[in-house]
DNA sequence: AATACGCTTAACATGTTGGTTAAATGAGGG
DNA sequence: CCCTCATTTAACCAACATGTTAAGCGTATT
């Protein structure tokens, strides 16, 4: 998964379609393994493993009743993921320059804060 | 990766801490492999592999200058990216409930095109 | 009690990732 | 020309990801 840390376990994911699909499935309904099965052209131990990643990156949770599991999308890890991404929210706005861009940045270096997040020197 | 369409391809790319501290680097200037190496532990092949795979998920351009090769952010593939992430906002959102969330979830539903886009079996 | 169902775990195959060191490439400078 | 510097490619390795099928484990169902 490349990194350990919660912003890796959760991009990483987000980066398989057929969990993407998981994901916009529980956006509309909670679901057991078999439902969710249902739709996607790989067998039920695959989605039952794909499952458990997106639990690792606590983007589900699940709750047992009799013989079946329900999955529930917990969005919250969604938060991190897009507050990452907004912070390059300027490069691909149209509305700014370039320059704009480059002024932005120059104010963005002087927050030390900005660079330490993502440092991997940082990491564990 | 997982899959290897765009989407994938940059959550991937984002799914690694050194990757995002790259591109936390390319934020604030255009830089160049050695420098970019500079505060990484790791060997620059290491390095030069990693902008590999960021300019595959069109997250980097480069261009040859003499000796160099200075790498730019190209952010645009990061809007894809918000904007997926952006759908589930009302499942994190705090001002929203859970009621909420469910209700809006079913409006969703109505909407065909929101499904599809993910669905694995329309990938390839 | 026996069977069937829902799901997970095990064992396996295969491809990818991310790091290393050593060699190759390519442009500039003496 | 040769040498150096910046970067990439090659060869290798350990670890992980993703799929399969078969077996295991609980919990209905009859």
């Amino acid at each position: 998964m490349a990194g350990t840390d919660q912003l890796s376990a959760v991009f990483s994911a987000l980066a398989d379609p057929t969990r993407r699909a998981i994901i916009a499935e529980l956006a509309e309904r909670d679901a057991t393994v078999t439902e969710l099965t249902a739709p996607l052209s790989i067998s039920m131990p695959a989605v039952s493993r794909h499952l458990k990643v997106l639990e690792r990156a606590a983007l589900i949770s699940r709750s047992r009743s009799g013989k079946w599991r329900a999955s529930r999308l917990e969005a919250a890890p969604l938060r991190e993921a897009a507050d990452w991404i907004e912070r390059y929210r300027r490069f691909w706005d149209s509305s700014l320059t370039r320059l704009d861009a480059h002024l932005a940045a120059v104010q963005a270096a002087g927050r030390a804060s900005d660079r330490m997040v993502d440092d991997p020197r940082e990491l564990e």
